[in-house]
DNA sequence: ATATTTGCAAACGCTTTGCAAAATT
DNA sequence: AATTTTGCAAAGCGTTTGCAAATAT
């Protein structure tokens, strides 16, 4: 029996560095409530760091997004979106124009109560709604 | 100005016809609530017919869910998956197992009607909730 | 000094598409 | 007969990964 050391068996990841394409990806999403996609984060943050890769953007987002510092949204359509803002919300696809638009609204507690009367864990949720946003609502029916 | 024969400005698209694969891939999900994906849903068809092709199995999911037929739920981790079931109501994914079951939840009717209230059309949502299901929340009490 | 992170390019998984042949209406 | 649909293979899109060099701790 050979002595074993410190057994890496979780796999453990050491702590996230500060670099700066960490901080001008998070920058960048800070304050922009447009939910951009990867490819758009990655086209802003290129202005002030020209050299960076989209693949150092995708990894980054992820990262972020496993922290809770930015929330990940997949609409169902086209790539992923994030989001600044990790408080519980809603998201609002436009049908016509895309645009997703962010929705004050929590699931009610009833719902999910419900649920984990019947043995289920509820952790987290995604809730989309699709239709038509005020703007492309009112040139429709202009149409 | 020469004559325009019948303007095929729409790019309208005509009747679906019932073929064999069609009807086999629509009978393959009836009354499987397992939210199968599409290469499960292609294995299943294969073994009735084997000739049948991937892409075909992709091209009538699609259609099949554009017609309302049948729904199709995109998780936003792996591929998409195909519920028989057309009603409202939500999903959910078990963090551990994977599994994708069905929540019997509609939206609360407050909850659009403020949205409406402010310019919204509300077409549609999909709700996906996370965390462990019953049986995977009671094997990790265990541990 | 050690571990993480980067940029690059190549690979990946899932899905869609162009095409000629086959099948449906 | 006209049009849709199929199977095949190839392309597509968004994303992830292996690697050696660069960087943060």
């Amino acid at each position: 029996m050979r002595p074993q050391k410190a057994e890496k068996t979780d796999e453990v990841q050491g702590l996230p560095r500060i670099t700066k394409q960490r901080r001008a990806i998070f920058a960048a999403l800070q304050g922009d409530a447009s939910h951009p996609t990867a490819e758009e984060v990655y086209l802003r943050v290129k202005e002030e760091l020209p050299h960076i890769s989209l693949a150092t953007v995708y990894r980054n987002l992820k990262l972020l997004a496993r922290q809770g510092l930015i929330r990940e949204i997949s609409t169902g359509e086209g790539p992923n979106r994030y989001d600044f803002r990790t408080h519980e919300h809603a998201h609002f696809q436009c049908d016509r124009c895309g645009r997703i638009l962010d929705v004050e609204m929590g699931l009610p507690r009833e719902l999910t109560r419900d649920l984990e009367r019947t043995g289920f864990r509820v952790r987290s949720h995604e809730l989309v709604l699709h239709g038509l946003c005020p703007d492309c609502g009112a040139a429709s029916s202009a149409d």
